[in-house]
DNA sequence: ACCTGAACACCGTTCAAGT
DNA sequence: ACCTGAACACCGTTCAAGT
């Protein structure tokens, strides 16, 4: 019945798929455990460092080997392996947004964009300053949406949002936007 | 020292702005009015709705009135507005965020986006099914940057981040690729 | 290495009752 | 219309002590 720092995650992981972010709370993991809230603190210093390991898990069992091609081939690859890793548990997107605020862990999608974008096959290349932003851009654009997606799933249990339903299509929409945005700053728009 | 709904709401902000979202508490609100917690049901239903409230009022504080012009303009005018409203209060990006994910109210800027967008002087116009998409976008976008230089701003207090800091030209620089990845389906990229 | 048990300082919310 | 006071069912975290 003893539990090392895997199983914890792993159950987590069981917890907020089944209950979702907010009833993810240490009390209740160690009951769902067999144990004692502060038992969890064994394995983890604080309830944000068990949540950087979770969304790292997540975003680890969603990871796909890198594509290579054209950079905007690399960066729609990207962004579809971290919404469909994000979508496979209930609130995955809003827990690596939240993970990513407090800037723990959860920067293998951040560090994945910013190879996929320096992969500049172009003549010119990408402008070295646009590349951390671009990234920024698409990822604010990736968890924003899904956490769009996830809470509309959910919509019907809390009974608040009466909004028109997402459909996946509008995911690629946006991304090509972006990544339009990005091309044309490249092909050589006037700078802002 | 009896409060009603404006005096809850405005005092709600200087706690907000004094201590942080999650020290926005009923309790703490209700000590500060000199009030129990209880109290201050009378007024709102729960905190989601009392948050609501203050979302609005931050937003409405910060507004300006719409600007004539082409869209691409009435759109990065509406986006520097929308910073401006939610950076003048700390955490004001990341509680208008919360309020909208869970769709109660803040929808004033979504709706001034979508007129922008609307105002499609171009030849064309903008198609019909770009524009709730494209508002979402830029709104992500907007949210999530202002949270991350709100976050790095009060870095120091949490000392947990330590990544390069935001400059506000970053700002300007991510908002004109998405303006740009608008304009580029518009004047006749292939679509996705 | 992993866990217990008790404690501390908090939460949001409800509800009968007061003025 | 606005508020009290008490209660209910929770939180995260610490810490001495156990195996």
């Amino acid at each position: 019945m003893r539990n090392n720092r895997g199983d914890v995650v792993d159950r987590a992981i069981e917890v907020l798929d089944s209950y979702g972010l907010a009833d993810l709370s240490m009390r209740r993991l160690g009951a769902e455990l067999g144990v004692q809230p502060s038992a969890l603190y064994h394995h983890f210093a604080n309830k944000q460092l068990l949540l950087a390991a979770v969304a790292d898990e997540v975003l680890a069992r969603g990871a796909r080997p890198p594509v290579d091609g054209p950079w905007d081939e690399q960066v729609v690859a990207v962004c579809s392996t971290l919404r469909d890793a994000v979508l496979a548990y209930r609130d995955g997107a809003e827990l690596v947004a939240t993970v990513h605020a407090f800037g723990l862990g959860a920067r293998a999608p951040y560090d994945a964009l910013v190879e996929a974008l320096a992969a500049g096959d172009l003549p010119d290349g990408l402008p070295d300053d646009l590349v951390p932003v671009a990234a920024r851009t698409l990822l604010h654009f990736v968890l924003g949406h899904v956490s769009d997606e996830q809470t509309h799933l959910q919509a019907g249990s809390a009974g608040a949002i009466a909004d028109a339903p997402r459909e996946s299509s509008d995911f690629a929409l946006g991304l090509a936007i972006i990544v339009d945005g990005i091309r044309a700053r490249v092909s050589g728009a006037a700078p802002a």
